[in-house]
DNA sequence: AGCAAGACTTTTGTATGACAAATAGGACAT
DNA sequence: ATGTCCTATTTGTCATACAAAAGTCTTGCT
Protein backbone atom coordinates (compact mmCIF):
# COMPACT_ATOMS: atom_id res chain seq x y z
CA UNK A 1 0.00 0.00 0.00
CA UNK A 2 0.98 3.22 -1.24
CA UNK A 3 0.26 6.16 0.23
CA UNK A 4 -2.19 8.95 -1.56
CA UNK A 5 -1.13 12.45 -2.29
CA UNK A 6 -2.99 14.92 0.38
CA UNK A 7 -6.63 15.76 -0.67
CA UNK A 8 -7.39 19.27 0.99
CA UNK A 9 -10.45 21.35 1.21
CA UNK A 10 -11.73 22.68 -2.16
CA UNK A 11 -10.46 19.78 -3.99
CA UNK A 12 -6.93 20.71 -4.52
CA UNK A 13 -4.10 17.90 -4.48
CA UNK A 14 -1.31 19.15 -2.58
CA UNK A 15 1.48 16.63 -1.90
CA UNK A 16 2.62 17.15 1.33
CA UNK A 17 6.52 16.00 2.89
CA UNK A 18 6.49 12.04 3.04
CA UNK A 19 6.27 12.10 6.72
CA UNK A 20 2.79 14.48 7.40
CA UNK A 21 1.42 12.53 4.42
CA UNK A 22 2.31 8.96 6.72
CA UNK A 23 1.03 11.53 10.24
CA UNK A 24 -1.73 11.96 9.14
CA UNK A 25 -2.64 8.26 8.23
CA UNK A 26 -1.84 6.88 11.08
CA UNK A 27 -3.18 9.99 12.80
CA UNK A 28 -6.68 9.57 11.11
CA UNK A 29 -6.47 5.67 11.46
CA UNK A 30 -6.22 6.27 14.78
CA UNK A 31 -8.78 8.58 15.72
CA UNK A 32 -10.92 6.91 13.49
CA UNK A 33 -10.91 4.00 16.45
CA UNK A 34 -8.78 1.36 14.39
CA UNK A 35 -6.37 1.25 17.18
CA UNK A 36 -7.72 1.90 20.82
CA UNK A 37 -6.27 3.69 23.54
CA UNK A 38 -3.95 1.15 25.44
CA UNK A 39 -3.38 -0.78 22.30
CA UNK A 40 0.00 -1.74 20.78
CA UNK A 41 0.63 -0.19 16.92
CA UNK A 42 2.89 -2.08 14.51
CA UNK A 43 6.48 -1.07 14.74
CA UNK A 44 8.18 1.24 13.19
CA UNK A 45 9.34 -1.25 10.49
CA UNK A 46 6.38 -2.67 9.30
CA UNK A 47 4.99 1.00 9.20
CA UNK A 48 7.94 2.07 6.43
CA UNK A 49 6.91 -1.11 4.64
CA UNK A 50 3.26 -0.64 4.78
CA UNK A 51 3.64 2.79 3.27
CA UNK A 52 6.85 2.16 0.99
CA UNK A 53 8.80 4.51 3.05
CA UNK A 54 12.23 4.70 4.79
CA UNK A 55 12.59 3.93 8.80
CA UNK A 56 13.41 7.96 8.75
CA UNK A 57 10.55 9.13 7.37
CA UNK A 58 7.90 7.09 9.79
CA UNK A 59 9.79 7.77 12.95
CA UNK A 60 9.52 11.78 11.98
CA UNK A 61 5.54 11.29 12.19
CA UNK A 62 5.58 9.07 15.25
CA UNK A 63 7.68 11.79 16.55
CA UNK A 64 4.94 14.37 15.75
CA UNK A 65 2.00 12.02 16.70
CA UNK A 66 3.77 11.38 19.98
CA UNK A 67 4.35 15.58 20.02
CA UNK A 68 0.38 15.62 19.82
CA UNK A 69 -0.18 13.19 22.71
CA UNK A 70 -1.48 10.45 20.17
CA UNK A 71 1.05 7.90 20.58
CA UNK A 72 3.77 6.56 22.78
CA UNK A 73 7.19 5.15 22.56
CA UNK A 74 9.51 2.87 24.14
CA UNK A 75 12.15 0.66 23.39
CA UNK A 76 11.37 -2.96 23.06
CA UNK A 77 7.53 -1.87 24.15
CA UNK A 78 6.82 -0.30 20.81
CA UNK A 79 4.22 2.02 20.44
CA UNK A 80 1.20 2.46 22.15
CA UNK A 81 -2.09 4.77 21.71
CA UNK A 82 -2.21 6.99 24.59
CA UNK A 83 -5.63 7.39 26.94
CA UNK A 84 -8.07 9.66 24.43
CA UNK A 85 -8.06 12.53 27.80
CA UNK A 86 -4.06 12.93 26.67
CA UNK A 87 -4.79 13.65 23.12
CA UNK A 88 -4.29 17.29 22.48
CA UNK A 89 -7.27 17.96 20.67
CA UNK A 90 -6.98 21.43 20.16
CA UNK A 91 -4.27 20.77 18.10
CA UNK A 92 -5.14 21.79 14.06
CA UNK A 93 -4.59 18.49 13.22
CA UNK A 94 -6.23 16.11 15.76
CA UNK A 95 -8.95 18.20 15.39
CA UNK A 96 -9.10 17.76 12.03
CA UNK A 97 -8.72 14.38 11.63
CA UNK A 98 -11.53 14.11 14.73
CA UNK A 99 -13.77 16.20 12.25
CA UNK A 100 -13.31 13.76 9.05
CA UNK A 101 -14.39 11.05 11.54
CA UNK A 102 -17.24 11.64 12.87
CA UNK A 103 -20.99 12.94 11.57
CA UNK A 104 -20.99 16.54 11.02
CA UNK A 105 -24.48 16.76 13.59
CA UNK A 106 -22.22 15.14 16.70
CA UNK A 107 -19.27 17.54 15.34
CA UNK A 108 -21.37 20.35 15.61
CA UNK A 109 -23.25 19.48 18.60
CA UNK A 110 -19.72 19.23 20.88
CA UNK A 111 -18.41 22.14 19.58
CA UNK A 112 -20.99 24.60 19.91
CA UNK A 113 -21.13 23.53 23.58
CA UNK A 114 -17.72 24.24 23.68
CA UNK A 115 -17.93 27.71 21.94
CA UNK A 116 -20.93 28.27 24.70
CA UNK A 117 -19.07 27.19 27.47
CA UNK A 118 -16.06 30.11 26.46
CA UNK A 119 -16.84 32.33 24.06
CA UNK A 120 -19.00 34.56 26.25
CA UNK A 121 -16.42 34.76 28.30
CA UNK A 122 -13.94 35.65 26.19
CA UNK A 123 -16.47 38.23 24.71
CA UNK A 124 -16.14 39.43 28.64
CA UNK A 125 -12.72 39.46 28.41
CA UNK A 126 -12.05 41.69 24.95
CA UNK A 127 -14.60 44.21 26.33
CA UNK A 128 -12.83 44.79 28.86
CA UNK A 129 -9.35 44.32 28.31
CA UNK A 130 -8.67 45.18 24.45
CA UNK A 131 -6.20 47.66 23.17
CA UNK A 132 -6.87 50.19 20.21
CA UNK A 133 -5.46 48.29 17.15
CA UNK A 134 -7.28 45.09 18.76
CA UNK A 135 -10.28 46.38 18.34
CA UNK A 136 -9.85 48.43 15.14
CA UNK A 137 -8.70 44.16 13.88
CA UNK A 138 -12.34 43.78 15.32
CA UNK A 139 -13.74 46.43 13.41
CA UNK A 140 -12.18 45.47 10.09
CA UNK A 141 -13.16 41.96 9.67
CA UNK A 142 -16.93 42.99 11.35
CA UNK A 143 -16.51 45.24 8.12
CA UNK A 144 -15.22 42.50 5.77
CA UNK A 145 -17.93 40.15 7.04
CA UNK A 146 -20.80 43.12 6.37
CA UNK A 147 -19.12 43.60 2.43
CA UNK A 148 -18.71 39.31 1.60
CA UNK A 149 -20.36 38.67 -1.31
CA UNK A 150 -19.17 34.81 -1.78
CA UNK A 151 -19.80 31.96 0.36
CA UNK A 152 -15.85 31.52 0.86
CA UNK A 153 -15.45 35.51 2.04
CA UNK A 154 -18.49 34.94 4.47
CA UNK A 155 -16.64 32.20 6.25
CA UNK A 156 -13.00 33.51 6.07
CA UNK A 157 -14.51 36.95 7.89
CA UNK A 158 -16.87 34.97 10.14
CA UNK A 159 -13.43 32.95 11.37
CA UNK A 160 -11.22 36.73 11.33
CA UNK A 161 -13.67 38.16 13.21
CA UNK A 162 -13.71 35.46 15.92
CA UNK A 163 -9.97 35.51 16.16
CA UNK A 164 -9.93 39.51 16.69
CA UNK A 165 -12.16 38.84 19.35
CA UNK A 166 -10.17 35.87 20.63
CA UNK A 167 -6.66 38.72 20.44
CA UNK A 168 -9.03 41.24 22.34
CA UNK A 169 -9.39 39.08 25.45
CA UNK A 170 -5.23 39.17 25.62
CA UNK A 171 -4.60 35.65 27.08
CA UNK A 172 -2.98 33.42 25.68
CA UNK A 173 -4.15 30.50 26.93
CA UNK A 174 -7.52 31.11 25.52
CA UNK A 175 -5.71 31.02 21.84
CA UNK A 176 -6.12 27.20 21.14
CA UNK A 177 -9.66 27.86 21.02
CA UNK A 178 -9.18 29.34 17.78
CA UNK A 179 -8.83 26.00 16.19
CA UNK A 180 -12.78 25.16 17.58
CA UNK A 181 -14.39 28.59 16.74
CA UNK A 182 -12.49 27.74 12.49
CA UNK A 183 -13.37 24.48 11.93
CA UNK A 184 -17.13 24.92 13.71
CA UNK A 185 -17.73 27.37 11.42
CA UNK A 186 -16.57 25.82 8.59
CA UNK A 187 -18.32 22.58 8.83
CA UNK A 188 -21.43 25.43 9.37
CA UNK A 189 -21.16 26.92 6.82
CA UNK A 190 -21.05 23.99 4.38
CA UNK A 191 -23.50 21.90 6.55
CA UNK A 192 -26.26 24.75 5.19
CA UNK A 193 -24.76 24.41 2.10
CA UNK A 194 -27.22 27.19 0.32
CA UNK A 195 -26.74 30.64 0.98
CA UNK A 196 -27.78 31.36 4.23
CA UNK A 197 -30.89 33.58 4.88
CA UNK A 198 -29.69 34.45 8.00
CA UNK A 199 -27.15 36.10 7.43
CA UNK A 200 -28.12 39.68 7.68
CA UNK A 201 -29.51 38.39 11.10
CA UNK A 202 -26.13 37.16 12.25
CA UNK A 203 -24.49 40.31 11.03
CA UNK A 204 -26.94 42.44 13.39
CA UNK A 205 -25.67 39.81 16.15
CA UNK A 206 -21.84 40.34 15.18
CA UNK A 207 -22.46 44.27 15.05
CA UNK A 208 -23.68 44.04 18.52
CA UNK A 209 -20.62 42.30 19.64
CA UNK A 210 -18.50 45.03 18.27
CA UNK A 211 -20.55 47.82 19.75
CA UNK A 212 -20.57 46.69 23.76
CA UNK A 213 -16.90 45.78 23.05
CA UNK A 214 -16.01 49.12 21.65
CA UNK A 215 -18.12 50.43 24.41
CA UNK A 216 -16.06 48.39 26.96
CA UNK A 217 -19.12 46.77 28.58
CA UNK A 218 -18.09 43.18 29.30
CA UNK A 219 -21.53 42.05 30.60
CA UNK A 220 -23.27 43.61 27.46
CA UNK A 221 -20.50 41.34 24.87
CA UNK A 222 -21.31 38.46 27.34
CA UNK A 223 -25.15 38.74 26.21
CA UNK A 224 -24.57 39.75 22.67
CA UNK A 225 -22.43 36.56 22.69
CA UNK A 226 -25.28 34.49 23.86
CA UNK A 227 -27.27 35.57 21.77
CA UNK A 228 -25.26 34.92 18.39
CA UNK A 229 -24.47 31.65 19.62
CA UNK A 230 -28.43 30.84 20.71
CA UNK A 231 -28.57 32.26 17.09
CA UNK A 232 -26.26 29.47 15.62
CA UNK A 233 -27.86 26.63 17.81
CA UNK A 234 -31.00 27.57 15.96
CA UNK A 235 -29.81 27.32 12.52
CA UNK A 236 -27.93 23.89 13.11
CA UNK A 237 -30.82 22.12 14.59
CA UNK A 238 -33.24 23.53 12.00
CA UNK A 239 -31.22 22.80 8.54
CA UNK A 240 -30.58 19.26 10.85
CA UNK A 241 -30.62 16.09 7.89
CA UNK A 242 -31.07 13.32 9.87
CA UNK A 243 -27.72 11.13 9.98
CA UNK A 244 -26.50 11.79 6.83
CA UNK A 245 -22.33 10.91 7.75
CA UNK A 246 -19.37 13.23 6.39
CA UNK B 1 27.97 23.12 24.74
CA UNK B 2 26.67 19.65 25.94
CA UNK B 3 23.44 19.50 27.30
CA UNK B 4 22.71 18.48 30.58
CA UNK B 5 20.29 15.99 32.62
CA UNK B 6 16.29 16.62 32.75
CA UNK B 7 15.59 18.32 36.32
CA UNK B 8 12.52 17.24 37.60
CA UNK B 9 10.01 18.34 40.25
CA UNK B 10 11.17 16.96 43.27
CA UNK B 11 14.53 17.65 42.29
CA UNK B 12 15.15 13.94 40.56
CA UNK B 13 17.25 13.73 37.94
CA UNK B 14 15.90 11.99 35.14
CA UNK B 15 18.06 11.91 31.77
CA UNK B 16 15.51 11.89 29.36
CA UNK B 17 16.15 10.67 26.02
CA UNK B 18 18.56 13.14 23.47
CA UNK B 19 16.00 14.38 20.86
CA UNK B 20 13.85 15.54 24.18
CA UNK B 21 16.51 17.20 26.15
CA UNK B 22 17.05 19.36 22.65
CA UNK B 23 13.59 19.88 22.09
CA UNK B 24 13.41 21.02 25.74
CA UNK B 25 16.31 23.04 25.49
CA UNK B 26 15.22 24.67 22.03
CA UNK B 27 11.59 25.20 23.46
CA UNK B 28 12.73 27.04 26.49
CA UNK B 29 14.82 29.40 24.66
CA UNK B 30 12.57 29.86 22.56
CA UNK B 31 9.42 30.64 25.18
CA UNK B 32 12.07 32.77 26.74
CA UNK B 33 11.84 35.05 24.38
CA UNK B 34 15.61 34.45 22.83
CA UNK B 35 13.80 34.07 19.14
CA UNK B 36 11.10 36.13 18.60
CA UNK B 37 8.30 34.95 16.45
CA UNK B 38 9.63 35.54 12.75
CA UNK B 39 13.44 35.00 13.46
CA UNK B 40 15.10 32.36 12.04
CA UNK B 41 16.52 29.40 13.93
CA UNK B 42 19.90 28.15 13.44
CA UNK B 43 19.70 25.52 10.78
CA UNK B 44 19.96 21.72 11.71
CA UNK B 45 23.58 21.23 11.30
CA UNK B 46 24.21 24.32 13.74
CA UNK B 47 22.05 22.80 16.32
CA UNK B 48 23.84 19.70 15.93
CA UNK B 49 27.14 21.54 16.97
CA UNK B 50 25.79 23.30 19.65
CA UNK B 51 24.39 20.00 21.49
CA UNK B 52 26.78 17.93 20.28
CA UNK B 53 24.46 15.56 18.53
CA UNK B 54 23.69 14.16 15.52
CA UNK B 55 21.51 15.96 12.71
CA UNK B 56 19.45 12.73 13.57
CA UNK B 57 18.65 13.70 16.76
CA UNK B 58 18.03 17.06 16.38
CA UNK B 59 15.37 16.90 13.25
CA UNK B 60 13.01 14.48 15.93
CA UNK B 61 13.56 17.63 18.14
CA UNK B 62 12.41 20.01 15.33
CA UNK B 63 9.70 17.87 14.33
CA UNK B 64 8.66 17.85 17.85
CA UNK B 65 8.49 21.71 18.23
CA UNK B 66 6.98 22.02 14.81
CA UNK B 67 3.80 19.42 15.96
CA UNK B 68 3.55 22.11 19.00
CA UNK B 69 3.15 25.01 16.85
CA UNK B 70 6.17 26.74 18.14
CA UNK B 71 7.85 26.79 14.87
CA UNK B 72 8.06 25.87 10.82
CA UNK B 73 10.83 24.65 8.56
CA UNK B 74 11.23 24.75 5.10
CA UNK B 75 14.06 23.79 2.41
CA UNK B 76 16.43 26.49 2.15
CA UNK B 77 14.48 28.55 4.09
CA UNK B 78 15.44 26.91 7.86
CA UNK B 79 13.58 26.96 10.59
CA UNK B 80 11.26 29.78 11.97
CA UNK B 81 9.40 30.89 14.79
CA UNK B 82 5.93 30.67 14.23
CA UNK B 83 3.81 33.54 15.73
CA UNK B 84 2.66 33.41 19.21
CA UNK B 85 -1.25 32.71 18.30
CA UNK B 86 0.18 29.64 16.72
CA UNK B 87 1.38 28.52 19.33
CA UNK B 88 -0.45 25.26 21.23
CA UNK B 89 0.21 26.89 24.58
CA UNK B 90 -2.29 24.02 26.48
CA UNK B 91 0.57 21.52 25.28
CA UNK B 92 2.00 19.99 28.63
CA UNK B 93 5.72 20.79 27.47
CA UNK B 94 5.08 24.18 26.44
CA UNK B 95 3.08 24.97 29.01
CA UNK B 96 5.65 23.98 31.28
CA UNK B 97 8.17 26.03 29.63
CA UNK B 98 5.99 29.03 29.51
CA UNK B 99 5.95 28.48 33.37
CA UNK B 100 9.42 28.40 34.00
CA UNK B 101 9.92 31.52 32.01
CA UNK B 102 7.49 33.56 33.73
CA UNK B 103 7.58 35.15 37.27
CA UNK B 104 5.30 33.23 39.59
CA UNK B 105 2.55 36.31 39.77
CA UNK B 106 2.06 37.03 36.36
CA UNK B 107 1.61 33.30 35.88
CA UNK B 108 -0.94 32.76 38.34
CA UNK B 109 -2.83 35.93 37.46
CA UNK B 110 -3.07 34.88 33.85
CA UNK B 111 -4.08 31.22 34.55
CA UNK B 112 -6.65 31.67 36.76
CA UNK B 113 -8.21 34.11 34.57
CA UNK B 114 -8.49 31.24 32.35
CA UNK B 115 -9.85 29.20 34.93
CA UNK B 116 -12.62 31.57 35.61
CA UNK B 117 -13.42 31.36 32.29
CA UNK B 118 -13.99 27.97 32.21
CA UNK B 119 -14.33 26.34 35.10
CA UNK B 120 -17.80 27.48 36.08
CA UNK B 121 -18.91 26.06 32.66
CA UNK B 122 -16.94 22.75 33.33
CA UNK B 123 -18.59 22.78 36.69
CA UNK B 124 -22.21 23.16 35.03
CA UNK B 125 -21.76 20.51 32.50
CA UNK B 126 -20.69 17.76 35.01
CA UNK B 127 -23.38 18.59 37.05
CA UNK B 128 -26.04 18.07 34.01
CA UNK B 129 -23.79 15.35 31.86
CA UNK B 130 -22.06 13.07 34.49
CA UNK B 131 -22.23 9.32 34.10
CA UNK B 132 -22.22 7.51 37.93
CA UNK B 133 -18.59 6.00 37.03
CA UNK B 134 -17.27 9.45 36.81
CA UNK B 135 -19.54 10.82 40.00
CA UNK B 136 -17.53 8.17 42.18
CA UNK B 137 -14.30 9.37 40.42
CA UNK B 138 -15.17 12.80 41.87
CA UNK B 139 -16.32 11.29 45.28
CA UNK B 140 -13.07 9.44 45.83
CA UNK B 141 -10.91 12.18 44.66
CA UNK B 142 -12.53 14.39 46.96
CA UNK B 143 -11.87 11.87 50.04
CA UNK B 144 -8.55 11.61 48.86
CA UNK B 145 -8.68 15.57 49.52
CA UNK B 146 -10.15 15.49 53.26
CA UNK B 147 -7.46 12.80 53.93
CA UNK B 148 -4.21 14.07 52.53
CA UNK B 149 -1.54 14.72 55.06
CA UNK B 150 1.22 15.72 53.14
CA UNK B 151 1.62 18.92 50.71
CA UNK B 152 2.27 16.54 48.00
CA UNK B 153 -0.62 14.62 48.48
CA UNK B 154 -2.81 17.86 48.74
CA UNK B 155 -1.43 18.45 45.43
CA UNK B 156 -2.32 15.44 43.93
CA UNK B 157 -5.49 14.98 45.03
CA UNK B 158 -6.44 18.79 44.21
CA UNK B 159 -5.43 17.87 40.47
CA UNK B 160 -6.98 14.61 40.57
CA UNK B 161 -10.42 16.06 41.99
CA UNK B 162 -10.26 18.89 39.04
CA UNK B 163 -9.60 16.07 36.47
CA UNK B 164 -12.42 14.35 37.14
CA UNK B 165 -14.37 17.08 37.72
CA UNK B 166 -13.13 17.57 33.76
CA UNK B 167 -14.29 14.27 32.99
CA UNK B 168 -17.92 14.38 34.91
CA UNK B 169 -18.19 17.48 31.74
CA UNK B 170 -17.88 14.79 29.00
CA UNK B 171 -16.79 16.93 26.39
CA UNK B 172 -12.86 16.24 24.72
CA UNK B 173 -12.77 19.53 23.77
CA UNK B 174 -12.31 20.61 27.32
CA UNK B 175 -9.83 18.05 28.35
CA UNK B 176 -6.70 20.02 27.67
CA UNK B 177 -7.64 22.52 30.38
CA UNK B 178 -6.29 19.86 32.67
CA UNK B 179 -3.09 20.98 32.09
CA UNK B 180 -3.68 24.33 33.18
CA UNK B 181 -5.49 23.35 36.27
CA UNK B 182 -2.46 21.36 36.89
CA UNK B 183 -0.07 23.47 36.36
CA UNK B 184 -1.75 26.26 38.37
CA UNK B 185 -2.68 24.58 41.45
CA UNK B 186 1.23 22.90 41.62
CA UNK B 187 2.32 26.39 41.25
CA UNK B 188 0.15 27.99 43.61
CA UNK B 189 0.38 25.36 46.34
CA UNK B 190 4.59 25.84 46.67
CA UNK B 191 4.13 29.15 46.02
CA UNK B 192 2.41 29.87 49.39
CA UNK B 193 4.98 27.30 50.58
CA UNK B 194 3.86 26.99 54.30
CA UNK B 195 1.32 24.77 55.36
CA UNK B 196 -2.00 26.22 54.36
CA UNK B 197 -4.33 27.43 56.91
CA UNK B 198 -7.40 27.48 54.55
CA UNK B 199 -7.23 24.04 53.75
CA UNK B 200 -10.27 23.74 55.43
CA UNK B 201 -12.40 26.39 54.00
CA UNK B 202 -10.95 24.65 50.74
CA UNK B 203 -12.17 21.52 51.39
CA UNK B 204 -15.57 23.10 52.16
CA UNK B 205 -15.45 24.86 49.31
CA UNK B 206 -14.68 21.44 47.25
CA UNK B 207 -17.43 19.61 48.99
CA UNK B 208 -20.00 22.01 48.10
CA UNK B 209 -19.10 21.15 44.55
CA UNK B 210 -19.54 17.91 44.89
CA UNK B 211 -22.64 18.16 46.39
CA UNK B 212 -24.05 20.29 43.52
CA UNK B 213 -22.86 18.00 40.72
CA UNK B 214 -24.25 14.90 42.55
CA UNK B 215 -27.50 16.46 42.83
CA UNK B 216 -27.46 17.21 39.11
CA UNK B 217 -27.69 20.69 40.11
CA UNK B 218 -25.76 22.73 37.05
CA UNK B 219 -25.99 26.25 38.55
CA UNK B 220 -25.33 25.28 42.09
CA UNK B 221 -21.97 23.96 40.83
CA UNK B 222 -21.26 26.39 38.56
CA UNK B 223 -21.76 29.11 41.75
CA UNK B 224 -20.20 26.68 43.99
CA UNK B 225 -16.96 26.62 41.83
CA UNK B 226 -17.49 30.58 41.61
CA UNK B 227 -16.81 30.46 45.02
CA UNK B 228 -13.74 28.14 44.62
CA UNK B 229 -12.11 30.39 42.58
CA UNK B 230 -12.81 33.87 44.94
CA UNK B 231 -11.20 31.92 47.40
CA UNK B 232 -8.36 31.04 45.79
CA UNK B 233 -7.50 34.20 43.83
CA UNK B 234 -7.92 35.67 47.79
CA UNK B 235 -5.47 33.23 48.29
CA UNK B 236 -2.71 33.93 45.98
CA UNK B 237 -3.24 38.10 46.20
CA UNK B 238 -2.86 37.70 50.22
CA UNK B 239 0.65 35.74 49.81
CA UNK B 240 1.94 37.80 47.39
CA UNK B 241 5.66 38.35 48.04
CA UNK B 242 6.41 41.63 45.64
CA UNK B 243 7.84 39.94 42.77
CA UNK B 244 10.54 37.73 43.28
CA UNK B 245 11.06 35.56 40.13
CA UNK B 246 10.93 32.14 39.75
C1' DA C 1 10.43 -26.85 43.33
C1' DG C 2 11.06 -22.10 43.65
C1' DC C 3 13.50 -18.12 42.72
C1' DA C 4 16.90 -14.96 41.33
C1' DA C 5 20.65 -13.56 38.29
C1' DG C 6 22.14 -13.32 33.88
C1' DA C 7 21.78 -14.04 28.71
C1' DC C 8 18.84 -13.30 24.79
C1' DT C 9 15.79 -10.80 21.74
C1' DT C 10 12.97 -7.24 20.11
C1' DT C 11 12.17 -2.49 19.41
C1' DT C 12 13.30 2.16 19.65
C1' DG C 13 17.27 5.61 19.92
C1' DT C 14 21.37 7.69 17.79
C1' DA C 15 25.05 8.28 14.42
C1' DT C 16 26.91 8.72 9.77
C1' DG C 17 27.04 9.51 5.02
C1' DA C 18 24.89 10.15 0.82
C1' DC C 19 21.71 12.07 -2.35
C1' DA C 20 17.02 14.31 -3.64
C1' DA C 21 14.00 18.22 -3.60
C1' DA C 22 12.73 22.78 -2.74
C1' DT C 23 13.58 27.53 -3.18
C1' DA C 24 15.55 32.36 -2.13
C1' DG C 25 18.40 35.18 -4.22
C1' DG C 26 21.76 36.34 -7.51
C1' DA C 27 23.35 36.29 -12.46
C1' DC C 28 22.16 36.89 -16.84
C1' DA C 29 19.78 37.83 -21.05
C1' DT C 30 16.31 40.51 -23.28
C1' DA D 1 13.76 47.48 -15.96
C1' DT D 2 12.04 42.98 -16.15
C1' DG D 3 11.61 38.32 -16.52
C1' DT D 4 14.32 33.80 -16.74
C1' DC D 5 17.65 30.65 -15.49
C1' DC D 6 21.22 29.09 -12.34
C1' DT D 7 23.16 28.06 -8.11
C1' DA D 8 23.95 27.54 -3.35
C1' DT D 9 21.82 26.44 0.91
C1' DT D 10 18.84 23.95 3.74
C1' DT D 11 15.58 20.58 4.72
C1' DG D 12 13.72 15.89 3.20
C1' DT D 13 14.54 11.00 2.51
C1' DC D 14 17.14 6.83 2.29
C1' DA D 15 20.26 2.99 3.81
C1' DT D 16 23.04 1.00 7.20
C1' DA D 17 25.06 0.16 11.48
C1' DC D 18 25.29 -0.02 16.22
C1' DA D 19 23.73 1.46 21.13
C1' DA D 20 20.38 1.28 24.74
C1' DA D 21 16.24 -0.11 26.95
C1' DA D 22 13.33 -3.61 28.64
C1' DG D 23 10.49 -7.74 28.36
C1' DT D 24 11.33 -12.90 28.21
C1' DC D 25 13.68 -16.99 28.61
C1' DT D 26 17.34 -19.82 30.59
C1' DT D 27 20.19 -21.37 33.78
C1' DG D 28 21.97 -22.36 38.09
C1' DC D 29 21.62 -22.06 42.93
C1' DT D 30 19.35 -23.07 47.28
Amino acid sequence: MTIGTDRRKSGKVSKANLHARIERAIGERILGGEFSPGAALPNEAAWGKTYGASRTAVREAIKSLTAKGLIQSRPKIGSRVEPRSRWNMLDRDVFSWHRTVMDRKGFLTSTQEARRLVEPGIADLAARKHSPPQLERLVIAFRAMSSAKTMTEMVSSDVEFHEALLACANNELLMPFGIIIEQALSTLFDYTTQRNPHYQRALKLHESIVRAVAAADGPAARDAMLALLKDTDRVISASAPPDKRR
